[in-house]
DNA sequence: TCTGTTTTTGAGCGTTCACTCAAGGTATAA
DNA sequence: TTATACCTTGAGTGAACGCTCAAAAACAGA
């Protein structure tokens, strides 16, 4: 009997996720966003509830993504530590690409600093996502001291926010109009930092 | 003749800073600013042309006083390297304590997300500050060079960036709800990253 | 005290904000 | 074909936005 949505919800949302990652929570108008996603008002508001709840559905769609990417990368490595190492020297590379993202940063990071003070409940959600990026990181460190790749004493979680850091500075630093070679050159640098808590054997 | 102001416009400048920085440019409304200052509309466009206008001078005030605080803290530094080191344990140090500032991460760093596509003055103006942030550590880094604590073949403006990143890094973490032992270790490691560019005699 | 200049004031400008909803359109099931 | 449920539409809501300006207030010099 009902008539089914003309729109597709995920086209939808990926066309959030990059208008949002582009000019932010409070640079993204109601009217930018009907443009971007092809849908009147009405539509939106009757599938995504408000505009906190677009967002807030966006920046979990860009976090299942990126877990999936790094799952993804991480695959095709034996050694943890050098993927990882790869990972930070990846996104350096597509961070020098010329724009084939809509911004160079995080958008998880770009919603805590906008969010924090204006936002608590998308400043809470980029808390959780980031919680779980650096357990995430820890497991991964975890299953690298298993196999013997890193000291025994490492302590994990903290080893993982080191990572994290780094990879907040350099995407955050790619947004400075640095050239190509620059952030990559930034990119091994904290690949680099990486050696020294390789057990080498 | 004339009349004299009635406000202090320096006093003005350093409440807009602490405004902007806790809540961003677009999460700053001219009600806010208005309280914040306590002047009128018509006294702020008199005294700084637009909201522009005075987040561009609080962006610059900002600056000049970060610019100042790593002058005053390198001066009780014979090694820049150890300076250096202490200065991003300070960091995490300040952002470990209880709400001493308006907000953790920085300024600029905000600014520069935040502006980027939706800005693209105050962005250019983020840029020019982080570039001279830079070019001071490069400085740093040269005479850490001439005084034999790095390498003579160290690039200087390289490890600049890397510093830079670390601090866009820690202060961006230091956003998040971790602990201040957490941030603390943060500001370790990252200080601890300077080791392995030191020249050990 | 009076005059001249400047600052302060705040009501209010037009615009844009996020959001609503009654009306009309379009699909499915009978 | 008809009935029914759902979806789409877009003009329009009140509120908040950045900003203006004529009038009132406050000072310094005469």
């Amino acid at each position: 009997m009902p008539r089914p949505p003309s729109y597709d919800r995920d086209a939808a949302l990926a066309k959030a996720v990059s208008l949002f990652w582009n000019k932010g929570y409070h640079g993204s108008s109601m009217k930018q966003i009907e443009q971007a996603l092809d849908m009147r008002p009405g539509s939106i508001y009757a599938t995504f509830g408000s505009k906190d709840g677009l967002f807030s559905e966006a920046l979990a769609s860009y976090a299942r993504q990126g877990g999936a990417d790094l799952s993804e990368h991480m695959a095709s490595y034996d050694s943890i530590v050098e993927g990882l190492q790869a990972y930070l020297r990846n996104i350096a590379s597509s961070c020098a690409d010329v724009d084939c993202a809509p911004a160079r940063a995080c958008l998880i990071v770009k919603t805590l600093l906008e969010a924090s003070s204006t936002n608590p409940a998308l400043y809470s959600q980029a808390q959780s996502v980031l919680a779980a990026i650096e357990t995430s990181f820890a497991e991964l460190l975890e299953s690298a001291k298993n196999q013997g790749e890193i000291a025994a004493k490492t302590d994990c979680r903290r080893l993982a926010r080191l990572i994290q850091g780094q990879i907040m500075g350099l995407r955050s630093m790619a947004e400075r109009n640095l050239s190509a070679t620059e952030v990559k050159q930034l990119g091994d640098d904290m690949a680099a930092i990486l050696e020294a808590y390789k057990v080498h054997n």
